[in-house]
DNA sequence: CAAAATAATTTCAAGCTTGAAATTTCAAGC
DNA sequence: GCTTGAAATTTCAAGCTTGAAATTATTTTG
C-alpha cells in the first residue's frame, strides 16, 4: 500500500507528530464547522434557505445551459438520491426548472428558473461579504500559504482501500 | 457593529481580497470534508460506526465521570435533541449508560460501558493512524502556521447579530 | 432482433440535524 | 404552601445524507 509520504502506518512515525496530525485536524474541523454554522444561521435567518440548497444553486448558477442529475450529484460529490430530494423541493419552490434531455428518455437537465437566478444572485453576494468579514482579515501572504497547505491535504491520501481523485 | 478587522462590509474591500477569502473558503471547505469523508468511510467499512457516534464516544471517553446530556450537547456543540438520538442507539448498543443524577430527577449522567471504553479505544488508534496519514506529511513548521491561522479563523466574527464565543 | 449488460434516476430505510414546542422537575418569591 | 419562572430533557416535523435496491431506458452483443 501506499508508501510514499514521509509519515505512514507502517513507519512508527513519532509520537509527537501523530499528536500534531490530531491537533491539526481537529482544529481545521472546528474552524470549519464554525464558518460553516454561520453560513448556515445567516442563510436562513437572512434568505429562509439552507447550505444545500445554496449549493446545488451555486452549481446550476455556474453552469447556465443545466445539469444532469448525474453532473450535478458528482459536481457536489453527495449522492445521487440526495439531490433528487433537494431539487425536488427547489422545483416545488420554483427556483428550478427540470427539462427532459432530447434522445435519452432517463435524463434529465436541471437549470435555475429566472427567478431561481436572481435569488441566487442576490444570496451570493451576501454570502461574499459574510465569508470576507472571516477570511478578510488574514493576510494576503497568509491565506496563499493556508491556500497551499489546503491544497497539500486534499490530495493526500488517507483510505485504506483505493481512493479516485478528480482533476 | 464590529469594525474592528481590516476588512468589514462598509469599508467596501477590494475585489481581489473578497474573491481571495472565497477562493480560501472553498479550498478549506473542500479539504475539511475531503477528510471527513475518509474518516467516515473508514469508520464504516472497519468498524460499523458512523462520525456522529465516534464524536460522543470520544466526548465520553475524556470524561470518564460522565457527562449530563446539555453537557455534551454543548461540548459538541450539536442540539439537544440530536444527543438524544445518538444516545439512544449508542445505548442499545451496549456502549452508553444512562445514570440518574442524584438530587435532580429531570437530568441524566452518560457514561462510557466498559465495552463502549475499550471499543472507542480500539476505534480512536485506527482514527490517528488514518489522520497522521493525511496529515503527517505536514512540514511542522507548516502545520505551526496552519493551526494558528485556524486559530485565526475560529475567532473571526461573521454573525449579524451578536454571537458568542467559549474559552 | 432478443438478451444481457450498462446507465440515469428514483425510491427506500436508517440515521443525522435543527429549531421549536412540550414535559417534567427544580428554585424562588410571596 | 402556592405560583411563577427557569432548567434539563424529550418529542416532533422538516429536511439532509447515505448506500442499496428498484425502475426505466439505452447500448452492446451474440
Amino acid at each position: 500500500m501506499s508508501n510514499k509520504n514521509s509519515q505512514s502506518a507502517a513507519l512508527k512515525p513519532e509520537p509527537a507528530l501523530v499528536k500534531q496530525s490530531l491537533r491539526v485536524w481537529l482544529k481545521m474541523l472546528k474552524a470549519t464547522k464554525h464558518v460553516e454554522a454561520i453560513v448556515r444561521e445567516n442563510l436562513r435567518v437572512e434568505f429562509d434557505t439552507t447550505l444545500p440548497r445554496f449549493d446545488v444553486m451555486a452549481a446550476l448558477y455556474r453552469f447556465e445551459d443545466g445539469l444532469k442529475m448525474s453532473e450535478l450529484s458528482s459536481a457536489l460529490r453527495v449522492s445521487n438520491g440526495n439531490v433528487t430530494g433537494i431539487i425536488e423541493r427547489l422545483v416545488s419552490d420554483g427556483a428550478v426548472l427540470r427539462v427532459p434531455v432530447a434522445g435519452d428518455k432517463r435524463a434529465m437537465l436541471v437549470r435555475l428558473t429566472q427567478r431561481g437566478r436572481d435569488e441566487f444572485a442576490r444570496m451570493a453576494a451576501a454570502h461574499e461579504i459574510w465569508i470576507n468579514e472571516i477570511f478578510g482579515s488574514l493576510p494576503s501572504d497568509v491565506s496563499a500559504e493556508l491556500l497551499a497547505t489546503l491544497d497539500t491535504i486534499e490530495h493526500a491520501q488517507g483510505l485504506h482501500n483505493g481512493e479516485e481523485h478528480d482533476a
